[in-house]
DNA sequence: CCTGTTGTTGTACGATCGTTCAATAACCGC
DNA sequence: GCGGTTATTGAACGATCGTACAACAACAGG
């Protein structure tokens, strides 16, 4: 009677859910120990399996890295994305939804700026993490000038002219005011709540629609 | 005629001299090379001394780091409150130089932001950095505050009313204004000018003074 | 049940990391 | 000039890093 139970040592997996696990414990590590965590030892050892699995299934430390911020780039404009789709049609209302989204977890979280301050740190150093940023961060600022082109042509409907280069100008204070909120918060959670972020924003951008420079 | 000219191999340094030396050098390998710059062989390198040198003026390299930390921080605020004090004796001049300070070589450097990365990038896991940010952060704020609230007095003086729960959101939202643009233009410089910043940011206080909420 | 494919393991390697420490030599005071 | 103080050197250590690779084993198809 040898009821053996040769229970297996390891579970054999497709390489696309391999490598999104793979993806996925790089974040955590990212989140946990900071730039420290970036070792394919730390990585392996979250993903629950040998060292070795990572260059079986990236070629690279670097493009595993890559990769893991080309997945948290996406999960975050695809986050704002729906949120303003999820909003009534209006473009306040959709701005709203925005700031909104901005100003809630999980994107309002001071684990999720140190995951961000890692990758900032490779953006000058890394051929790959540039290539990723340039295909990625276009969507988030095309979005941000689409939120406010609308409101600006809302507005311009009555008598105000507003000059083209107000768009710009707006984008970029727009998105100044986001992110350095947005960073403020996270680093010192408890001098302002989340509310007060979203009002000072659409305050500021009432004040760029009602008197325009 | 031994015309023996024994040039000595190295000088020897005040300790205080030598740690500023090595200060200086650190922030150069940051600026160069970032985190990956932060290793005692680049550093002493840099420096033109040997690898044991930084053992013997810090306890370990992480002191180096914060040592290096604090002395960027004063370097900026430094900065900061010297040009307020420069300027002509009126509130908007006060804001206006510290806007323009903020805005200008050497603040505003690709290479500036660099080094500030590594450094968040260490906060959230070094007692040491937290420490030092706690120390010279607070000056900082302290300016920002101190400059919007000239303002907001000046303009009090008129029949409007300002509670006083406006000057902490102001400050608030002037800084991560200021620190949002800071950030944007380190990042892309191209997209808009240090000018047109602190017009931003200058238009940003205005509405603010005249339409509080 | 056997066989081929290949996902997975774990060791090994060379490089680099931060730190220690004995030896060295530059400079000051006499 | 001659010691004494000590800033400075450079080799050595153990730990950890990323990668390579041969051996193993899980699972599918016959």
């Amino acid at each position: 009677m040898s009821a053996r139970a040769p229970r297996p040592r390891f579970r054999r997996q497709l390489p696309a859910e391999r490598r999104r696990a793979l993806i996925l414990a790089t974040i955590k590590c990212l989140k946990r120990h900071g730039h420290e965590g970036l070792s394919v030892r730390t990585i392996s050892a979250a993903a629950g399996v040998s060292v070795g699995l990572i260059n079986h299934h990236f070629p690279n430390k670097d493009e595993l890295v890559a990769a893991a911020y080309r997945y948290f780039n996406g999960e975050l404009v695809g986050a704002m994305l729906a949120a303003v789709a999820r909003a009534p049609d209006s473009p306040r209302a959709r701005l709203h939804a925005f700031l909104r989204a901005s100003f809630s977890p999980p994107n309002l979280d001071a684990d999720v700026l140190a995951v961000w301050v890692v990758f900032w740190g490779l953006y000058r150093h890394s051929r790959l993490i540039q290539r990723v940023h340039h295909e990625t961060y276009e969507d988030y600022v095309r979005l941000v000038r689409g939120l406010l082109a609308e409101l600006i042509r809302e507005a311009r409907t009555g008598a105000t002219r507003t000059p083209r280069a107000d768009l710009r100008l707006a984008a970029i204070g727009l998105t100044a005011l986001v992110d350095g909120l947005w960073l403020e918060w996270c680093l010192e959670p408890g001098t302002f709540r989340p509310a007060e972020a979203i009002a000072l924003c659409e305050a500021w951008v009432e004040s760029l629609i009602r008197h325009p420079r």
